[in-house]
DNA sequence: AATAGTGTATTAATATACTAATACACTAAT
DNA sequence: ATTAGTGTATTAGTATATTAATACACTATT
């Protein structure tokens, strides 16, 4: 898994757990650097897909904040909108929950072996 | 999107449509190969992939068969595409298994609730 | 056994994704 | 204006994924 894509997860990770709160700034993309033996150029892409997603808000010259925590967590309407669509097709050729869940479950074994080939 | 991946795509459409039936032969990979203008080892390579899922059946020094029809083989392309779009993007904001099923259960009792009113 | 039809293992070439180095631009406080 | 702190555009290097070329193995038929 790309370096760029843990750090995401590890922010992410982070404001669900309320380590990082709304409005606080996050450490420079040097100091991150620093610490965690990286490239900030690889932190940046971290914290740009991040405000792509609305996760953080960037301030030019000063830094990256944490954003509004959304109801939902983050979900973006790239996840939101399919999946509503999804669920609603699905009610109509009436599938049941479960049946619906078994579904997601085996799309996603399916990616799994896809992943690890 | 890849080649290989794109054709995993349109010979999975052709069974749900039933261009492609239950026990049927595939063309070759050479015949294939040339009727699209892309390389035997291609067609091949989605071969393979499709025998994993299930959904081809390898028969060695003969051909493809497709495979017999799957208990979720028959889901519309209305409930399919959305739930891979779905599961597709969450990955790309690096959601875990976990985390995707929880979503589809948060959504599925909010449309209950819904339903309710 | 020879042939002509299957698919594929192996390898090489190519395309794409990721990471890193450098120099630059923006902001706030001197 | 200078400085010291932000993030980043551009570019080059590296790793990974995808495609393609070749030679091979299997099966059925003759």
């Amino acid at each position: 898994m790309p370096i760029f894509r843990q750090l995401i997860d590890q922010i992410k990770q982070a404001i669900r757990m309320n380590l990082l709160v709304n409005g606080e700034q996050l450490p420079s993309v040097r100091v991150l650097a620093s610490a965690l033996q990286i490239n900030p150029m690889t932190i940046s892409k971290a914290f740009s897909q991040l405000e792509i997603e609305g996760v953080l808000i960037r301030k030019r010259g000063v830094g990256m904040l944490v954003a509004e925590v959304q109801e939902n967590g983050h979900i973006s309407s790239s996840i939101e909108t399919p999946l509503q669509k999804f669920i609603e097709n699905a009610h109509k050729e009436n599938l049941s929950n479960d049946q619906i869940m078994a579904l997601v479950q085996q799309y996603l074994s399916i990616q799994s072996q896809e992943k690890s080939k």
